[in-house]
DNA sequence: TTTCGTCTTTACGAATTCTTGACGCTTTAT
DNA sequence: ATAAAGCGTCAAGAATTCGTAAAGACGAAA
């Protein structure tokens, strides 16, 4: 659901070493991941993050997981891929046929699971022709699903920093995100001292987004931590 | 597709024994049948029996399976599970990101493969029906279905790859697709660094269809990300 | 075998984007 | 008040990415 730039994954799973083998390998392949560790956090996360894909280990502690599956589905169409260390057919059946779209047996290879991930993303792509998630501020429109920005209805061209830096703005939207933070979205973990990138891209943004790039508006500066974008 | 009565089912396996086993047990659980023994013969059966699933058989005299589910990708959403005797990851991998839904190995439960059937129908019935199947922009006219583009009135000659990338703009028509999502859609998904062939391939498709293509109006670049086409 | 069409690969000039440093302004600390 | 630090702006050179043509590789058909 959240279109803006990375597709974003929550899997639930009360392993660690699991949870953190996925971590490493979705962020790794572009995946923005978010984790919960029991069912009822599942649960409350698929609402509040809106990922585009679930993964969901069928043992959990709190609830079965098959009832999770079930459950999920009254009110989400959330693409479900189950993993599970039982291989019978009954268990695979009754996950696939309770709603998930797949099911993998532990253990199982990254390749696959990435394959099979980019299989349910793109299913829900193409589902309903859902509308793109579109961020509107002042005259400024930005269309994440087709990567363009209008201003007063005219197109203008961002470069890809100078995107990546709108994009993680709009991604915290009304708070303040620090230096580092940015720094780390955009150019990696590297460059968290580079705050001199901040500035020349900040700058370049204004002078496009904003009427008056003196005087913003919108993309706020928040002197000593970082910045933040005002919408309204 | 024909959700009237049954869901049908064709099933494009060279291996006697193992087609009248999913005769039996498709027609068992209330599919109708269809059957092709090789490649060519799948295709245009898919074309002319336009069944809700198809089930496809890796290992065919005729033609590369995975290459089989690309050119049906090309034209339809016809949802396809690939069965196959190899199990490495490799495989799998390649078959999904040709467009596959689903991948299961030999020997399976015909449980799960019932299972793994509903969930494929399922998604199919949840899409929205076919693309229109002829697009135009500019002085270009594209047939699908007869895999014809004119320029002017005029018929045009486009080699595989070059219809082939065409077909992946159109499905993507007025979003930017980026260099590693067409190279995977087209080359597959061990290509994903061979940028140089989309620009060589551009190339070649502004030349054919952009009235002036040093300035092109259509087949446009978003430089460091990938392409997009315009319609209007 | 030759021929033909297509695909792959290479090379290089052109265009775009990124990085870097300089400079002046403002705010904060001393 | 002065110094120091943080910020905004600009522009030049570096680095990357693109477009284009053309040559070699490959396979199918004659």
């Amino acid at each position: 659901m959240n279109n803006f730039d990375k597709p974003s994954v929550l899997v639930i799973e009360d392993e660690a070493p699991i949870r953190r083998f996925l971590k490493l390998t979705l962020s790794d392949h572009g995946y923005s991941f978010h984790e919960a560790l029991n069912a009822r956090e599942g649960l409350s996360k698929i609402a509040s993050e809106q990922p585009s894909l679930v993964i969901l280990d069928l043992g959990l502690p709190d609830m079965d997981g098959i009832e999770l599956t079930r459950e999920i589905r009254e009110w989400s169409k959330v693409p479900i891929i189950v993993l599970s260390a039982r291989e019978q057919e009954k268990d695979k059946v009754l996950a696939l046929d309770a709603g998930a779209d797949d099911y993998l047996t532990k253990p199982f290879g990254v390749q696959e699971l990435l394959a099979r991930a980019r299989v349910a993303i793109r299913h829900a792509a193409k589902s309903p022709p859902q509308a793109d998630s579109i961020v509107t501020f002042g005259q400024v429109k930005i269309d994440f699903g087709k990567r363009l920005v209008t201003f007063n209805d005219t197109e203008l061209h961002l470069t890809p920093n100078e995107f990546k830096l709108l994009a993680a703005l709009v991604r915290h939207a009304g708070r303040v995100i620090t230096h580092t933070q940015l720094l780390r979205e955009i150019w990696g973990s590297e460059y968290t001292d580079e705050t001199h990138y901040l500035r020349v891209y900040m700058a370049q943004l204004r002078r496009k987004l904003e009427t008056d790039p003196a005087q913003p508006r919108h993309l706020i500066t928040e002197p000593g931590v970082g910045y933040k974008l005002k919408l309204d």
